[in-house]
DNA sequence: CTGAAAGCGCTTACAG
DNA sequence: CTGAAAGCGCTTACAG
């Protein structure tokens, strides 16, 4: 490979011209710098990345951190880091990913990380990897707000847990559901301590009271087919073996909800006839292919990812200006053709 | 941040003593390791990584190079990503995500690509992609073979397309399926040439002419929604409005063949009793949430995505030893609900 | 087993 | 607008 000596050799130039021409940090002359280039081609010279990280202290690149285990499941994961991925490059920044667990790992990474900062994803509760970034001080936005002691401040996107559920009880209670069933993420989460508790107090404002069996919590660091297992058994559970009134469930996640679809069949029950089924963060292209079309609500996933990187880049000052140290989404409810109306009425007849 | 002669001066050591301690490459004294270790935790000092670097022309990342456009669609891609992701950090190597356009991007990349090597996803015939790796000498797998000009040698990880066709071919006709439609994926893939070629083949083998309309291509470049639409729109097409026989149709991937699944009852028939419904690529756990659930090919993505990793590290010099260059990863067909026997003497009556 | 010194390939004040 | 020189933070022969 060529090097920037080589280039300026033979086009007679000095280095710092040569760098220059390449950063356009500073002005050339046009002959110059077609000089340059031309030479540049011709020895197929293009400047060393990891050179210029050394001086300029940036790696041009953020940190995509994904808890191993969980790993991409579902269509969420992969449409947020499609928006993560898109506008990283549109500031000229890559995107490392990055699964923390060291076990199991041969050559542990005994270095610094390569990376300008990081957009975290699934943060829990005083989350070990946030304390890290913290500690190490490198710039960093999580998904969801962070819930660790000693960090007072710090930059997340999110929809607003609160308000979403509210909305969706809202809208399940407008149509006469009151034995909701609710299948949260795994508990450690932060979304799902906020959800939890803003699905008690939604339901609560309405005069209605959820006992403890209308609560599950998926269990952590499932592989793909316990995860699949999960809503399939507590709906197994609690409408089969149970037999408890429920009339709707709000399933987390898309794979959840096929699961429960399942399970609902294996009842000899149908959806929406016997039970609603309203999917919280579910793929739209597979809500319409699911049978019936599953009413979800779209968390705009890849406008997440998108904004992530945005925040990030205000930190690291390639933005300029004022922002919002909390971005916040909308969510929308999508109404397709799994949630029926219960006619309180004919109950009373 | 700490660096290496801090860590010197207050441990009394030089920096290359610094050095061997972190990086283990020449051995050290227990004394004089546990100084350097205790001043260095004291100081909070790890190795820069990209001095470390420079010198060592070695950036411990590979990439992933996925075309921007059909990002991540399918659950085969997530899978892969994750056999990648596992294998790279086991030899102590991150991942960088990396998509190719470079048009829509502010700040283009004018800089090497701080990589040691690549895993290239999806390859196309005459792949520019391709020959960029090549014309830079950065080492690099590709999944499905190489299929361009003046590169003879390269390396590669596939399951055997003519085999897997012919098992599928096997599969179907046995069970008295003769018009059979393939929907493919799309055609400038190497994968798709190979296994449209295989189909032909398999059917004429055993007697049976495929007509032009029996097989279709994915349009390139595809968003979410128009992804859907395709396997919709063709077997809607063929069955529907041109009224051809078709028994069994093979979807290339999961999103096509729920999509066929929809078009089917759409047109008023059923899987697998008036066609039968054969997918290649498919997720295992969405093929048994499906209803009827999926006969499909597991083509073990995470495992072709460790033994991509593995051959890199072979090209690296990470491992040592012979190798295969072309690493074939066996496809199993995995028997659900959605294909059925015909019966033809049944026709006869 | 340890140290002194050169060097990896760039960028960046500083001077003109 | 351009050049000469120092320096980014490490590793690596070389010498002992």
């Amino acid at each position: 490979m060529a090097k920037i000596d080589d280039v300026a050799r033979l086009a007679k130039v000095s280095k710092g011209t040569v760098s220059n021409v390449f950063s356009q940090k500073r002005p050339t002359s046009n002959e110059v710098r077609e000089r340059v280039m031309s030479v540049s081609r011709q020895l197929n010279y293009v400047p060393n990345h990891t050179a210029r990280s050394l001086v300029t202290k940036k790696t041009m690149a953020i940190g995509l951190t994904i808890p191993h285990g969980s790993f991409f499941f579902s269509a969420f994961h992969t449409q947020f880091i499609n928006g993560v991925i898109l506008e990283a490059a549109y500031y000229g920044y890559r995107v490392l990913l990055d699964i923390i667990p060291v076990h199991e790992v041969k050559t542990p990474f005994l270095t610094s990380y390569p990376i300008d900062g990081a957009v975290v994803m699934r943060p829990t509760a005083n989350d070990e990897r946030i304390n890290l970034m913290h500690m190490g001080q490198i710039p960093f936005v999580t998904v969801g707000h962070v819930m660790n002691e000693n960090i007072e401040h710090s930059t997340s996107v999110d929809n607003d847990n609160v308000q979403m559920m509210s909305n969706i009880c809202e809208y399940l209670v407008g149509k006469g559901h009151k034995d909701i069933m609710f299948l949260n993420a795994n508990e450690h989460m932060t979304v799902s301590i906020d959800r939890k508790a803003s699905f008690i107090q939604a339901m609560k404002v309405r005069g209605l009271d959820v006992e403890e069996h209308m609560i599950h919590h998926k269990p952590p660091e499932l592989n793909s087919s316990e995860y699949m297992d999960y809503g399939y058994e507590e709906t197994v559970n609690i409408i089969g073996k149970m037999n408890k009134k429920v009339t709707a469930i709000i399933a987390d996640d898309d794979r959840t909800a096929f699961s429960v679809l399942n399970a609902i069949k294996d009842l000899n029950l149908t959806v929406p006839g016997d039970v609603s089924l309203f999917v919280i963060c579910g793929d739209n292209s597979m809500m319409v292919q699911s049978n019936p079309s599953l009413t979800s609500m779209d968390l705009q996933p890849s406008e997440l990812g998108a904004q992530s990187v945005r925040l990030l880049m205000h930190q690291l000052g390639v933005l300029q200006g004022e922002y919002e140290e909390n971005i916040i989404v909308e969510g929308k409810i999508i109404e397709r053709n799994s949630v029926s109306t219960i006619d309180h009425e004919e109950d009373r007849k």
